[in-house]
DNA sequence: GATGAATGAGTTTTCATTCAT
DNA sequence: AATGAATGAAAACTCATTCAT
């Protein structure tokens, strides 16, 4: 009965997360000033600070939805996987979305940058979404792999080099062969 | 190659080096102010934009510097891998060293973040040492992998573990099984 | 005179003045701003304007709201004053229901700071509340001093001792002698 | 042999502490920004915060040298009474001498009023200062009060009378028969 | 009567950089 | 080489006030 209506207030709140979405990514997150926010989404400062009365908030909150986001790609993925035959594809598809998506991928970065110098609290919440990340990637590769502990390594293998290539990605390495990585990823599940 | 001659200069570049170092990790690129690095080196403020004229310059060196010594890293253990039979326990011992420095691997990380947003002269350098690192893994594997496009792809995938590991040593995941990991890779290697 | 229907309204303006007063007292006039009045008060910032259309005029009214009590609390005491034989009890009375009042004693503090800074207007008011006040000591000493001059004097050193008094016990001052000063202070009247 | 040379930096700060009391005494601290002082003073607002890293800073420095100069008028007064034989002239002097000040009360005053909400830490110091107020009073009414107990007293009495007055004097009490009351307290010291 | 989102001018604060000594 | 005081432009942040609903 409540929460139903959108006042314009939400609407708002969005608008300047992608705003701020968007300038983290093109300029990095200290490079880009709160005015900076505000002018992309169409607000004036006060009204930023109206509803994020600090930076930090606001990146929390900025945090928070790359999170949701990329959770939602891990879970549509560990899905897909169950329903498919070919690992290596179920691989590719993944790494593809994942590391394709160069806005997410800076963002994911300078968030790490972030959590890491600044907030311990920040920090906690990464580690815990990895946790869940972790959870869930192992629990895409059940069809594949058998038995917990491999499983477990398995995933966080995955997870690493998933990380490691947005990162090169993100530096501009060019022409990352991701079947080529997928195949062999899918291969070393056999042993 | 430019090696100039030793003075007190030298050293108060290196005090500055080491303190600028030193307070990345600790807090970031951004939010280190050159009067704390100057604080830290022991000297004044003017001295430091005497020996560097302006942050983009002493990033640079940093980065430099930084460069250097995992290039060295890597070439130690390249030229170990030749000499043992173990694969696995050659993957362990670079994984350890490296993931196991929080130090650098968080500055890695910081001068990452430098590299996007910033400088696209930066971020080409750092391109370099990539591919320079690849070459130098792909070096330490030959003995191991056979083929030029496999050595290629199991450098890389490779590199992207070593770094989404450090990633995940900076914000703290614990427990980081790295002897399965190093295992596992190894076992990869023969298909 | 001035009194109005009560309704929702007054009630409204009575829980402002009281969250107004509550947190000039926690944190200075000019630290406390309209939107922690609202939330102390439990309303929007909006309504607070609806009753109050500028932060002076709500100052204001604290303002005459402290006096009010102030007045009526020197009105009871010249009342019983006169009921009383023992002079040093007396005033021993007024000096403990007074400073021992710490919640008004900073509050008169507070707004003697706006008066002094902001308003000439409001200094003015303060300035009759002044000569209201001392009318009322000396009525109050009136059994006990006799001359009018002498009265004047003698008022006007109780009222500045009682603010001094005040402003030692808010600054912290402990311990403060007050039975003591009350004695020296009834016998300073005979001479 | 150190500490000889004045470097500008000394004449620039104790420039910004002059303009800063100024502006205090004639606008109130709060409504006082730091642009003003720098205006005042001067220089810039860099310069300003090259000095003072925060307005909390410099109103503890204005505090300093204010309770340092109540401090000093308070020993010369002290000392000139232990060579008076007048008591009453005594009391009327200082009365004077620090109630006629009108800039040092509303600077007194208003450091009270940020004491009391801002910083614990100054509000200690305030503390400290009046209680060695009162000892250099007490050391003061030496020659004309017999026994400890009634000097700390009287000195505590002196204390609030002369806070209160001063009080007084800002809101602007026109006409204090400073006279009849330093006359009066002397009287009452012969009890 | 009441709301709460929106405003923008103002404040404190930061900091890379310059420069006379 | 080295100093540290000085700078100003820009950042983060505050808040009394307005107004459509």
């Amino acid at each position: 009965m409540a929460r139903r209506i959108h006042s314009q207030g939400q609407e708002t709140r969005q608008s300047i997360l992608t705003a701020a979405s968007r300038l983290f990514v093109e300029k990095g997150v200290d490079n880009t000033s709160l005015k900076d926010i505000a002018r992309e989404a169409g607000i004036s400062p006060g009204t930023l600070f109206y509803h994020y009365s600090s930076k930090s908030e606001l990146i929390f909150d900025v945090t928070d939805q790359h999170f949701d986001r990329v959770t939602q790609q891990l879970l549509d993925w560990a899905r897909a996987a169950h329903t498919q035959t070919e690992p290596s594809q179920i691989f590719a598809v993944v790494l593809k979305t994942i590391i394709g998506d160069e806005v997410r991928g800076k963002l994911h970065l300078y968030l790490i940058g972030e959590a890491v110098s600044r907030d311990p609290a920040v920090r906690e919440r990464f580690l815990q979404k990895y946790r869940e990340w972790q959870t869930m990637i192992e629990s895409g590769i059940e069809p594949f792999v058998a038995g917990d502990e491999k499983r477990r390594v398995t995933a966080q293998v995955f997870l690493s080099i998933l990380d490691g290539l947005v990162l090169q990605s993100i530096l501009g390495v060019k022409d990352i062969p991701l079947e080529q990585i997928a195949e062999r990823f899918a291969a070393s599940l056999e042993d």
